[in-house]
DNA sequence: CCTCCCTGCGCAAACGTCTTCATAAAGTTT
DNA sequence: AAACTTTATGAAGACGTTTGCGCAGGGAGG
């Protein structure tokens, strides 16, 4: 079977601590029954067993990540590479996915102690019930539990790692004035998640920089369940809209097939703009134009936050908030303009 | 800090042993002395190290998951429901993708091993190495490593849960011929995978039964990276076919998408089909015709194998093959034909 | 009443690793 | 050459559980 360190002693003739100490470049010891060893482990094929070391360590090189979706493929990507970033830093990763359900969430968070991750990656979206999962943030918060909030806003005291959603809709509005479009509708759920009431004030100071009137009448309801009846609203508006700012991807191509299902074309009769560019609608060849929330970037982030936290229990806590990018395709009628 | 069986025992003058036994159900030991150990158990929040257990045990309650991709929403589905199913087994899980690159892969067969996971769930893709893939797998059942291949088709003697892909295109097929297409174009990138073998079966299979005559003209290559080449070309088949049975569902949408910025509409000019039923299309409105390969049953039936591997390394391997279902939306044009 | 069996519990070893302390040998200073 | 210091290694305990063995006490069968 598996091969342990005392194997290596009894070949090498020396203790176990000694092999211990040869394994973990301990420098307290002679270049030639290092060499020894190695040699011998090698042969071997030996692997060092994880728990015993964990035991010991009081370390398990294990992060927990909290997600409330994942069939969401912005979270997907995200994800994944989050991942890719766990794995250069030799940390394994367990997974929980909440579902938005708040029984599960609460199960989670008594999980994270229990499975002995070093520290864990939570996101916050802002349809979880707030009261409670504040609540169980401050109880990790009172035993010192490492953790950075993904996507958290600034009403949190905690590590938090986020996007500047101002500026992100700031600069898309900026550019559809650019190209032209003085009608932008920008539909929304509600105003009561951060994030919107920031993409609110990039709105209107992309408005206002150009002088041009904010419209309330162009500030409608919207919700996933609801886009006939959304759309409807939208042309009915007068003078109509040249352009819908929609406040995800997702929406923006829930908008997009009913306008096509209607026999309405994007964009030449009405621009779609989203948020957070997923990857896979590129990839399925959507040339939505939206402004990219980079999932690379947050994980680096967030994971970096996340280590040093781990280092050290008792640090300051930090925010980080991270720019975004326009990225400019095809939907927004960027190059009808052009021609 | 946290709580041991040690603290328990001192509290209930018992030993340690009479503490774990209690803990775990031990039938030797009195109704009394448990309630009492149970009690301050709770008194204390105790919750058992499960290091330390594991290392007694060399049981780890987790498993591996190997992913080649994430980001196609089909995949993350069946992560989700994946994750649900572990929970419900309490077992942790702890995730490696691949990315379809060779040198991950191999990373990942050898930490499977080195974490100390009790098994694992493999996805099988065409696209990688297979010689490699295949050899590296022989490696896991040497050690008897438990395991169980997703997606994995006949040619591999191991624990295997996969669809009967030559059924789910029988019936789409069927289905298609039901509501009046006779010119079904069939676009797939290769024969090579076993998967879309099968799906030629049945796609002739379907043909056969209603003495249509199987036209090898259909059969045209395709590549997500080339999808105007592949419209063209079908644009050109004389006759002009009146439906694309796509080989997923991502191909179905890269298809749609280009009729439509041709100004060609789906189903009314030409319809389509996917394959996978992926859900965050028909969440975003798109309504596909597809067959659905569902992740929910193939999550359940790959862990219930391999948890009964792990129970039993020894066991002799199993196959498992899933019925698919098709599921009729508006993209085949069937609600057209009704009409 | 003696043996046998069952119940309830304690003792101690074990899982594989790390680490503190001790010690012997070798090297350095005075 | 005595008194240190440094270096290389060994011995043993600890991390928190689980578990085989043993033993005391009590009930049952002969």
């Amino acid at each position: 079977m598996h091969k342990t360190i005392e194997d290596i002693a009894k070949l090498a003739n020396v203790n176990n601590s000694t092999v211990s100490r040869a394994l973990n470049n301990n420098p307290r010891i002679s270049e030639e029954t290092r060499r020894k060893i190695l040699k011998i482990a090698d042969e071997l094929n030996y692997t060092p067993n994880n728990i015993a070391r964990s035991l010991k360590n009081k370390k398990t090189q294990t992060v927990g990540l909290v997600l409330h979706t994942i069939t969401n493929p912005y979270w997907s990507e995200l994800l994944k590479d989050i991942e890719e970033t766990m794995y250069r830093n030799n940390q394994d990763m367990i997974l929980f996915f909440s579902g938005h359900k708040d029984d599960r969430e609460a199960a989670y968070m008594e999980l994270l102690m229990k499975r002995k991750v070093d520290g864990a990656l939570i996101t916050l979206m802002p349809t979880s019930h707030p009261e409670n999962f504040i609540e169980r943030l401050e109880k990790l918060k009172e035993s010192k539990f490492p953790f950075v909030l993904i996507f958290g806003d600034a009403n949190i005291s905690c590590n938090c790692v986020s996007f500047n959603h101002f500026w992100g809709e700031y600069l898309l509005v900026r550019h559809l004035i650019s190209i032209g479009h003085k009608n932008i509708c920008f539909p929304l759920g509600s105003l009561e998640p951060v994030p919107n009431v920031q993409k609110m004030e990039g709105y209107k100071k992309a408005l206002a920089e150009s002088n041009i009137e904010f419209n309330p009448g162009l500030i409608i309801r919207s919700d996933l369940s609801k886009i006939p009846e959304t759309i409807d609203s939208i042309l009915k508006i007068n003078p109509r809209p040249t352009v819908i700012s929609a406040v995800d991807d997702n929406m923006a191509m829930a908008y997009w097939r009913e306008l096509n299902s209607r026999g309405i074309r994007v964009p030449e009769d009405i621009a779609i703009t989203g948020f957070y560019d997923i990857k896979y609608l590129a990839h399925m060849k959507f040339p939505l134009t939206t402004v990219k929330l980079s999932t690379a970037t947050l994980s680096e982030e967030s994971i970096k936050l996340l280590l040093e936290n781990i280092e050290n229990p008792d640090m300051q806590y930090k925010k980080i908030v991270i720019e975004p990018e326009l990225v400019i395709r095809e939907s927004c009628g960027a190059k009808l303009v052009n021609k």
